[in-house]
DNA sequence: GTGGTCTAGACCACC
DNA sequence: GTGGTCTAGACCACC
């Protein structure tokens, strides 16, 4: 998980927990079914008050992410149809965001294939 | 300028204002020495409060950005070279931020390059 | 810490509370690490509405004398070692304006040595 | 006379050309009796509006330094006793103010006196 | 409790 | 008209 929040963010702390779970849910690296890490452990990695995560986690619940049962913590609850159907909608839809800043800021789509095309043959990428 | 504040944004409005106009200079739409709209202007069209311009016109001239004086508004201070740099660099900023996520979700530089290829060929595009 | 502002002072209350705040700091008053008065119990101690000290805490923040945290409290980010620099900083660059007013008003620098033995040797002072 | 005008400070200009020209009146550069610069001229030299010129104008007539007869200019009222008294009054006031930031800095006498004794000996001075 | 953002509306200096 | 400062008071995220 990408376990730092960074608190001069203007995206509020709960909501970039909220971000990291469902990258980490649309990546695979938590499966439908899976324990989530309990309120207060995350709490104490993230240095945040448990109240900020349980705010987070009953965001994911509500958006029907994951089941909190209390005495049991929260699992994941996102199949795997669903999830790569999300994933795919994510990815397109921070792709669009980024093409339009791009473009806005004077750069074409061939500007940006060159550019990636570049990132591919850096030895850091190999 | 993208002249529309989305209300419901994590980002704060005031931060919203401070992006468009950093775009509209890097850009090339505003230009060095070039007026920018009043504050109480900026408010209206926005529907925001003075204030909440005032802030965000602040931060641009603490930024470098601009300069604001009273009786005579504000002016966009970005000298061509250094709006050529900033907006490479803002650019950069963008990709990388970009690709990381995209790169989290599972895809791949060559998975992109396919879909900006597609977008190229879309005829909404061409 | 000087605790008035003076209403009628050219200098805006924010920037009196920005220099009474840097005094504090630079003269050993506040160390690194202190916590400050909150924003509404300074207002109130000053006589000030709770926005003005915040705009005196965000500039201290932007200048990096302080940090910040919602629900945590603003505390004081100065190391020693730079609080020494900026102290002898500050005391020469007052004692340089000083001199060029007295300069300009007529006054040598031996004039203002004999005031300040003066002064030495007064009851009120020893 | 001190002619620049800081449009960054918080003193507004107006006061800065009330300022520059007491000073120039009790440094001796201006006599009794002497034409101020007209409104218009000192305006453009300055780079301020004629308004604001006139405005310090007024206060230094209001204040007893100056006499404003329409038609024939400025001229200063300032008999040489009040002032050398204006002047001894000021530069203590200047001392004052000096000395107190630089105590409450945690400078004693003795250090400044030591920091003049060596802007004397600076070739740059002598 | 803490700081951060925002509105509504006032007054000032400057043009 | 312009930007700069300030009050009064609200709501949010976080502790």
């Amino acid at each position: 998980m990408n376990l730092t929040i960074d608190a001069k963010s203007p995206l509020p702390a709960y909501q970039q927990v909220i971000q990291a779970i469902k990258l980490e849910v649309l990546s695979g690296g938590l499966c439908d079914g899976d324990l989530l890490p309990s309120i207060r452990d995350l709490a104490k990695l993230l240095k945040l008050n448990p109240n900020t995560v349980a705010k987070a986690y009953y965001a994911l619940e509500a958006e029907g992410f994951s089941e909190n049962r209390s005495g049991s913590g929260s699992r994941v609850r996102v199949p795997a149809g669903r999830r790569d159907a999300l994933r795919q909608a994510m990815f397109e839809n921070e792709l669009k965001n980024f093409l339009e800043k791009a473009v806005s800021l004077g750069f074409s789509l061939e500007d940006i294939q060159q550019f990636i095309e570049r990132i591919k043959n850096e030895p850091s990428h190999r």
